[in-house]
DNA sequence: GTCTATATCATGATAGAC
DNA sequence: GTCTATCATGATATAGAC
């Protein structure tokens, strides 16, 4: 019998369920077709999950922790400017390589209701922890080892030159004409272009 | 009579409906709404757009070509690359402060099947124009009037600290935690802000 | 051109047998 | 737990009166 069916199952649903709501989006999921990559109907898919709704915040819920969690537990550290930022680099192009349809997806479904999901999703305790990252650049700029900079526009700046490129592939891929492999390997690169670029930039 | 109603019919629908498929996409938008919001019903919507699909391809080509013409023509000029950079951070940004929602839009669409819409809406003619900016950069990196940079991460650079604030602001308030209010006025701000910023990092 | 009414179909969700 | 119906809803699209 079927503690160990269960768990297969749910498994196999939330990782079907995971493929399609972030190729998809919300609106264009069907359950219908979550239970077609999972192997079972849509019967047993209500079973497991009494609603679309419910599957989808079971799945939105890691997705945006995945999205965020990283940069929070950096940004908190006692670290260097620098290193922090590098750390920052380093733990995105990583998730993101590895999963590059993840920040379009949180970003959509973020932007349909903003407020609701970072309510229903987020331990709001993890609110302000950019104020040490701020205070961080100003030491930074007043001790002279940094340019002036604004902080929220260089960490807009860090996450722009890392993110960016993943969510906006198919209209750069439009403007660059570059091919499905080119991206890829340029992507590869990306790590230490980001680094040096922001280095750069900085440099008094 | 009604040539002059006809217009203003089709006008209203095609306002309403670039509202509606911009802010909820082509999976979430309705015909009743983009009805509503025209002040029609469904029966006379369909009357001057036959099929949804119809309509969306309407709005989307109009949204592609306002995202991607303004760089392409840009980037075809004769101009050195400073210049170059910022007439594209100056229009991009003044299209985006207008309709933040576009690259949204447009990204998302576009990545549902790349292909198919490049191949529908562009003149595939508008192609390897990039390798103009290629060869500006390359040019000025052997001069010793900006650092060795490759030119595809470059622009994607330019690109993304246009573009990803206003596709990514549900994240990045989520990370920063600023208001909506804060936010605007950090982007009325960014034009310069990433000005600076792409010189800083280019200065040899 | 504009409206109301209706056909058609797809989808999320439930009921009930095994 | 798993499956096969089936229901109920809501959406696109059409028909036909005015």
């Amino acid at each position: 019998m079927s503690s160990t069916n269960n768990i297969n199952t749910e498994e196999k649903i939330l990782s079907a369920a995971a493929e399609i709501f972030q190729e998809k989006g919300y609106d264009g999921a069907r359950m219908q077709e979550i239970a077609d990559k999972a192997n079972i109907n849509k019967g047993l898919l209500h079973y497991y999950f009494k609603t679309k709704d419910i599957l989808f915040d079971a799945i939105f819920s890691i997705a945006l922790k995945r999205m965020v969690s990283n940069i929070h537990s950096i940004l908190a550290m006692e670290l260097p400017l620098e290193e922090k930022m590098d750390m920052i680099i380093d733990g995105y192009m990583n998730l993101l390589l590895r999963n590059a349809t993840l920040p379009r997806f949180v970003i959509n479904e973020l932007s349909k209701d903003a407020d609701r999901f970072i309510a229903k999703h987020l331990n709001s305790s993890a609110n302000s922890i950019f104020i040490d990252f701020d205070a961080s650049v100003k030491k930074e700029v007043n001790a002279g080892r940094i340019k002036q900079i604004d902080s929220r526009h260089l960490f807009m700046n860090l996450i722009s030159l890392i993110v960016f490129p993943f969510v906006g592939k198919p209209m750069l891929q439009v403007i660059i004409s570059i091919d499905n492999k080119e991206f890829h390997a340029l992507m590869q690169e990306r790590r230490e272009a980001v680094k040096s670029f922001m280095k750069m930039a900085l440099r008094p």
